[in-house]
Order: structure tokens, then sequence, then C-alpha cells
DNA sequence: GTTTATTGTGTACATTTGTACACAAAATGT
DNA sequence: ACATTTTGTGTACAAATGTACACAATAAAC
């Protein structure tokens, strides 16, 4: 196994593997593009893919072995672009007052920017492969752990134990991701529908971190977690 | 117009209309087979449809121009079951101290059995067609509106500006909405995995209702919506 | 330098699709 | 009673699809 000095791969020509890689995310770049055109992935098939990333049908086979094994490709795309936002959230801290509406801000803009990935997971995550939808699933899941994980360690929540800063991760989860459609519908260069839309997801947001705090007392009051509202 | 005797229709042959609506219902019902057998509604065809409901292809002309347009017809059936959903719920009533957990299973239930209807909705609400994903965010707004009015009348939440009202049911139908396809993509016959799942809900629910109770108590304490938690 | 494995191309074919057109039956309007 | 409209059928066809097979180029292994 020669690896020829690999920091400097040969100057003109690339190891074949490298192209390989090069041209299998051309064809997941294809897909993403055609979603980004309006149509779904459900319905997308392996010619109009291939097609899009400019090559004949057949070379879809060296790939992939069919369009759902190609999503999955997207999904593990999609949980590293998730693993990144959670780590630009960390870096944002958690102190300042309204701390909220910043986060609300960077995750607005975090949608806008990595468009074609949450319009794919948006409409994957209830809709046609169920291959699909249960591994999208389970990188929510990853996703909503590893927010658990960070509350901790900032110290949110101190009390509470953590199956149920799970569960609330779990609801502050599935808002953002109830937003993401409706952010990504949204007609460009509208700020007042856009505030308005922020400022609404920022209250609901509020809303579930407050009930946490209530939720916590009324916990620690009573032992037992049927606190019967 | 005959209209003849509108109470006591011909004994034995119906008229026209009524067996196109009857072959319509069949079509939609073909549809909704088809989604309920995995198929995604974005990726029907109208000769799958047709087939289905065991006409000729052409036929589905006669009643709709495209899928789209069945979709549409399938959203407004959508809208009536939920309709049927809050008045079922209203007539449960508010009183009882563990409210919320009979409501979840309520809804439970409803899911369950209205299954191909919430399979439909999960998953073209942020799915394909543009047309259908607006057409069903507005029935879930309205669903949003009526409930935040049941709220009102019921007096839950007296002292709540309307607007706030309507985010907080707007985040209790986010997370009634996200629960759906989770419910449905549960094995069946597990009752340990069904009660988990409940009961996270229920948690859920609660969180947000308590959160929803000290909004009020900040939102009133500053008179302006900017808590800045 | 020769052999081999890999990656992409071209051709081919049976299926399936959307839709157009002409037609049959039968209920409805007059 | 007759003419018309409505609803469903049958045939037809161009286009697109998934996939199989034989090939070309070329990097990799020996």
């Amino acid at each position: 196994m020669p690896v020829p000095s690999p920091a400097a791969k040969r100057q003109d020509t690339l190891t074949r593997s490298e192209r390989k890689d090069l041209t299998r995310a051309s064809l997941l770049q294809a897909a993403l593009d055609l979603i980004g055109e309006g149509r779904s992935f459900t319905s997308l098939g392996i010619r109009e893919i291939a097609r899009e990333a400019g090559m004949v049908p057949n070379a879809f086979y060296r790939h992939f072995r069919n369009t759902d094994e190609l999503g999955l490709a997207l999904v593990e795309e999609m949980g590293i672009t998730l693993r990144r936002l959670l780590r630009e959230a960390r870096q944002t801290g958690v102190a300042p007052n309204d701390m909220v509406r910043r986060s609300v801000q960077v995750y607005y803009q975090y949608v806008k920017q990595n468009r074609l990935q949450f319009l794919f997971i948006s409409s994957e995550r209830s809709g046609g492969s169920r291959i699909l939808r249960l591994a999208i699933r389970n990188d929510v899941i990853h996703f909503t752990n590893e927010m658990a994980q960070d509350f901790r360690r900032l110290g949110v929540y101190p009390d509470m134990p953590t199956s149920s800063l799970q569960m609330v991760c779990g609801l502050i989860v599935t808002t953002m991701l109830a937003a993401a459609p409706e952010i990504l519908d949204l007609p460009p260069e509208q700020p007042l529908l856009e505030q308005e839309m922020t400022e609404n997801f920022v209250q609901q947001l509020q809303v579930v971190l407050l009930g946490a705090g209530c939720w916590k007392e009324k916990s620690s009051r009573k032992n037992i977690d049927q606190i019967g509202l």
C-alpha cells in the first residue's frame, strides 16, 4: 500500500478514490439541488439524479444501490450539520439575558444557510421511506441528547433529572424542527413576516423554558412525577 | 330541477351526482389506502390511484385534474376530522385534575383510528407539493385558532391576551402533530413503548401548560412582551 | 510492463406513466 | 319522446424509468 506522501497528493491527477468521492458528492449535491427546485426526494429517480449530476444513468449504481441509500448518505451529512449547529450554539454561551432571542436568530440564519439540507430532513422526517424516516429520527434523538448534555454542563436546570432534561430538550427540538419548514417557505425579503415569525418562535421557546423551570419545582415538591395539572 | 322527494331517493338506482360522489370517494380512499401501504402521496400517480380504485386511468380526470387536486380534497377531509377531534375534546371538559393525560389518551386513540389521514398530513405537511403544504398549514392554523377560542371560552388562562393564547396553542398543536408520526410508526401491541411515549408526550404538554401559566404572570408584570429570559 | 480492478459510458429493452381521442351507456332537461 | 350532458371505458402513443450487459479508460497491484 503506497500511500504516496498523503499530505501532498499528486499535483495534477487525483487518486481514484478521491475522484470517486467527488462524483459521489456531486450525486448528493444533485439530489439536494433537485429538492431545492421544489421536487420531493421521495419522488426523485435514479435517472433524474444522475442527469442533474451530469452523468449517465448507470453511473449511479457505482455509488448507491438505490435512492434510499443515497438518502441515508444525505442523512449522515445532515448529522454533522446538526452537530456543527450545536457547537456554534455552545460557543454563543448561555449567559446573556435574552439568550433565547439570540439563539433563535442563530438558528434562523443557520436554516437559511443550509436551506437544502433542512428542506430535505423536514420533508423526509415524516415522509416516504420508512428507512429514511427512522434514520432521521435517530439523528434527531442524538441531537436532542447532546443538547441535554450541554444543558447539564452549562448548569441549566441543575436540579432536573436527566430524563426530564431530555424530555424538555425533545420539546425544544420539536419546536425548532417545526419552525424550519415555515422559515424555508417564507417569501424572501419580507422583514415584517420574518420578524413576526421569529418573535412567535422566541415566545414559544420562552414558554417551554419557563415551563421547564416550574416543572422542576413541582417535580421536586412531590417526589412522584404525577403532578396532575 | 326535479328534486324528487329528497328524503326518499329512488329505491334502487342512485342519482347521477350521488354515484359520482361515490366514485370520487373511492378515489380518495384508494389514495389513502396506497399511503397506508407505505407509498408516499407525492409519488402517487394517476394510474396507480385509478387502478387501486378499480377503474380505468382516464376516469380519474372526471373528478380531479391532477393528483394535487385530489390532495386538496384529502386536506379538506382532514379539516373536518380535526374539527371533530376538537369537538370531542370539548365534550371531555376541562375540569378534572389530570386532564392533560386524558386528552393525550383521547388524541392517541384518535390518531390510531384515523391512521391514514394522519399519515397523509404528517408527510405532506412539510413535503412535496407547495400547494398542499400551504393548504395543510392553513388548516392547522384554523385548528389552532379554534383551540385558542375554546381555551378562552373555558376560562383557561383568562388573563392572557388573545395573541399569546394563540401562540401557546400553536405550541401545543406543534407538539401534537409532531407526536403523530411517532405514534403511527410504533409497532403494534407494544404497551410498554406505547406507555413510555404517551408519558413523554404528557410531560411535554404539562411543561407547555406550566410555562403558559408563568408566561402570563411575567407578561403582566412588565407590560411589554420583551421579557428577556 | 503486464495484469487486474475500478469507474464511467453507450446501447438496449421491458414497464410504466400521463394524457389525448373516440366511444358507450344512461341520467337528466326539455 | 327525444336530444344532451355526464360518467366511465377502450385504445393509443410518446416519453420516461429502472436495470442489464458489453465495453473503454485508467489507476492500482504484481
